[in-house]
DNA sequence: GCGTACATGCCAAACGTTTGTTATGTACGG
DNA sequence: CCGTACATAACAAACGTTTGGCATGTACGC
């Protein structure tokens, strides 16, 4: 059939690297095809070659936003239970440039998703993903005595709560809260969940 | 100077709640001249006879957001301590619709000023005087032994944490997180708190 | 092997629309 | 009349998308 030339989905990731560029410096108010086509050192053309529209680069992009995001390469898997939602926790955490990075282009689509009904429901859709993760590790810890019984979706809700609410704060004030400062509130918090 | 024919400032209101009904419906991305203008059954040209520019239409918007939120109108003010935090979280949560579209502009609001340096400033004291706010009810229920002792300002940073987190999910999944599911997750992380 | 046929990768340019802003015009109370 | 309060209309710029074309590769009958 068609023997590639290039490789079609590495192009494709190349692409969405530089629509993500765009995102963590100008937000999604400056996400436009000529800017991402200059930070690719492209035309636009060759983005609409690539995908159907705006609307397409937009969902790619978020789709390796998350996966980026779960496998972001910490310390060695702990093990599991607490220590393995703690993980899971400083994982999604700006605690470095890159993941501040990332969160900022996290937090910044809300506004598109809240407004686009697919955007919205692909979001919905990572959050319980991302809830059911946390849930898993809570279920094992409670296994094991180290978090007291009890609704293991609703503490999934408010680890998460917590942590994405920490990130908006930290990516706000980063001076203030700098990696230690909220790998000690994660802790503090987590104290707290033991009762 | 001026007898003026029109009230100034109640014209600029006016303006500014068409501002936040755009907002509330399209959010920041569908933010247009032109569709303030047609929420408002005016023209343009009545909006820039009001503010520079769209620039200062946004800035004056959120400041009226803010000033919203912490004065809802809820059940009377309590007393001081743990039900006053209390309170306070359930004043910034979408438990009902006039609140989610509120939450759902201020949330819409952490993209654009995450890439502007102005309402990125004004944005972070915005989260000092909430996180100001909390601090104090939770150095009140110190005081009167219904929290135990710690550093309040990393207490507040929790709280809010928790509260500005349970929204972003709250408008992500409202069924599954209604009214009541949000006042028990409050109740339940409260109760953690106070050991 | 070779030349025709065709698909792919990509660019440059242009399309029509929508954007924020500005200039001009009109109505009218003081 | 003069200045405020708007509507109307125009503006250049920027937007997403479409198009035509030029390479450059593979596929295949001969």
């Amino acid at each position: 059939m068609s023997p590639a030339r290039t490789d079609h989905d590495s192009r494709r990731q190349d692409v969405s690297e530089a629509v993500w560029q765009v995102l963590a410096e100008h937000g999604f108010g400056g996400l436009t095809m000529r800017a991402v086509a200059a930070a690719l050192g492209s035309s636009t053309g060759l983005l609409t070659h690539y995908f159907a529209g705006k609307r397409e680069l937009i969902a790619h992009a978020l789709d390796i936003l998350e996966v980026r995001t779960a496998q972001r390469p910490r310390q060695a898997a702990p093990a599991p239970g607490l220590a393995a939602l703690r993980t899971q926790m400083l994982n999604i955490l700006p605690l470095t440039p890159d993941a501040a990075a990332m969160n900022r282009i996290w937090v910044g689509s809300w506004d598109v998703a809240l407004s686009d009904p697919d955007l919205f429901a692909a979001q919905s859709l990572r959050y319980e993903r991302i809830r059911a993760g946390l849930r898993t590790s809570i279920e094992d810890a409670q296994r094991v005595g180290e978090l007291p019984d009890g609704d293991s979706g609703r503490l999934a809700t408010t680890v998460l709560a917590f942590t994405h609410g920490l990130v908006v704060q930290a990516l706000f004030d980063p001076e203030r809260l700098p990696a230690a400062t909220q790998t000690r509130l994660v802790d503090d918090f987590l104290a707290a969940l033991t009762r």
